[in-house]
DNA sequence: CCAACCCGCATTGGATACATTCTAGACGTG
DNA sequence: CACGTCTAGAATGTATCCAATGCGGGTTGG
């Protein structure tokens, strides 16, 4: 336990990524759980913890300057997010995306996106255009990459969110969240082309065309993320000891 | 912490409802979480606890021999499979179904259901028919309704495995999960004869007659269900003091 | 030199205890 | 009688401590 930081993946400690985006949480947050959970959750979403990382209790609670209760629930919240797994006496890791997975969330996005589109579309009012134009443009415009992501995704929110249909939008939220990572690799040339089309049909109450657009970005996405994913096989990133292989196949629960 | 039983909703304390089933739980548990989540999951999908009726961390601690540390684990983990609701400082409560909630949760299982038998139909081999069929019969001929019903999720459950597609079963479980409930009410007088036009069209693999059988049957089960709901919304079940009514109108979350 | 076994350490799971915050009901007052 | 306040109780958030499990290194025998 004296050794501060002696877990790396990308040469620094855990601490040292970790440690800005604790500063300027605290005092935001009510409770050291949200604390943790909302820097957890946005050091793995951001990338600064990789795919397949272990995160230790003890070593969170000491970073966070906590015990290690509210970690281990900040985790569990995250593992219902599908974000991290965990194993019964081994602990929890971040979630590595195998392409099939990639595929698979994709294709369910497709679905339930397309299925909220179709809702939206119909019930959107003046007011809903207005802010929907608003993020959109504050998404395309910006040139801080977080700030056009954080648009890109209050864009997406307001929009399925005319549905009426809490509960759809919950679960795309949660996908998502789980892909998120997936976007900060180099996937996302044409995105801006796509988004000006699908706003376009949006704008023009021109749902079945929103739902086409979507439908064939999203099938490129995934195949470039497949890509993305086998091509960085070959290359180990991190210590072969933090590289941490789940002992089952795959253990969903 | 003397009064041992003191919470009733249909005559019994938690406790004496709970009791039979934690025997029998555990040991085949790992932890103690999994112990709380299997038996109070359970409990509220049998019907056993009621909803609305609210679920105290202590009494539960007590009823399972243990802390309210996993006792708190598992309801959070309920709350995420959305079988219960909590508020800050008022604790959690079994999540009540009110009719709107019921209409989007049928709504996405004739979407979700829908295109898992549309990716199943076309895959099935003689053994996963052979499997299915095995499992129809055992439903529908079954006498206990308990068997019966657990042969009819079962049934499900391996049809919509031959999709290849965990996330999409793992969320179609959750639905049915959330709504198993309402099927103990009287909903269900017609249900053996849309399972058999619903098998019978698997059989001859035609899985767009499946998904439309399907789709005509769950919207008439949400109107069942609604009616159900709206009728009964009168006479109140429990004493008034454990009808528990939620302060906000909607705290989805 | 290699393999199997065994012991010790690191880590997680759980229990108890305490501080803090909020709710709900009773009480007094205008 | 209505309304605000106050207080007792409970539920939550967290820390510390103990038990159980799993992993790895070391040792010993072949």
């Amino acid at each position: 336990m004296s050794r501060s930081g002696a877990e790396m993946a990308d040469g620094r400690s855990l601490a040292e990524r970790l440690g800005p985006s604790i500063e300027s949480t605290r005092d935001q947050e009510a409770t050291a759980l949200d604390l943790v959970l909302t820097c957890v959750r946005s050091g793995i979403m951001s990338g600064l913890i990789e795919p397949g990382e272990r995160l230790r209790q003890e070593e969170l609670a000491e970073i966070f300057a906590t015990s290690r209760i509210p970690v281990r629930e900040a985790l569990r919240a995250l593992e219902y997010e599908g974000l991290v797994t965990s194993e019964p006496h081994r602990g929890f890791t971040v979630t590595a995306l195998d392409g099939d997975l990639v595929d698979e969330i994709y294709e369910l996005r497709i679905l339930l996106e397309g299925q909220a589109v179709r809702l939206a579309v119909p019930l959107l009012t003046d007011e809903d255009l207005r802010d929907i134009e608003a993020l959109y443009r504050e998404m395309q415009e910006s040139d801080d990459p977080d700030r056009a992501l954080a648009a890109r995704e209050r864009f997406y929110l307001r929009l399925y969110s005319v549905s009426g249909r809490p509960r759809l939008v919950g679960l795309i939220v949660r996908l998502r969240q789980e892909v998120a990572r997936a976007l900060r690799w180099p996937t996302l040339q044409h995105g801006a082309s796509f988004h000006q089309h699908f706003f376009e049909a949006i704008q023009d109450g021109d749902a079945e065309r929103a739902v086409s657009q979507l439908t064939t970005h999203y099938q490129r996405v995934a195949v470039l993320i497949r890509r993305y994913l086998r091509e960085s096989e070959g290359r180990t990133r991190g210590t072969p000891q933090e590289r941490w292989l789940p002992r089952s196949e795959s253990a969903d629960r």
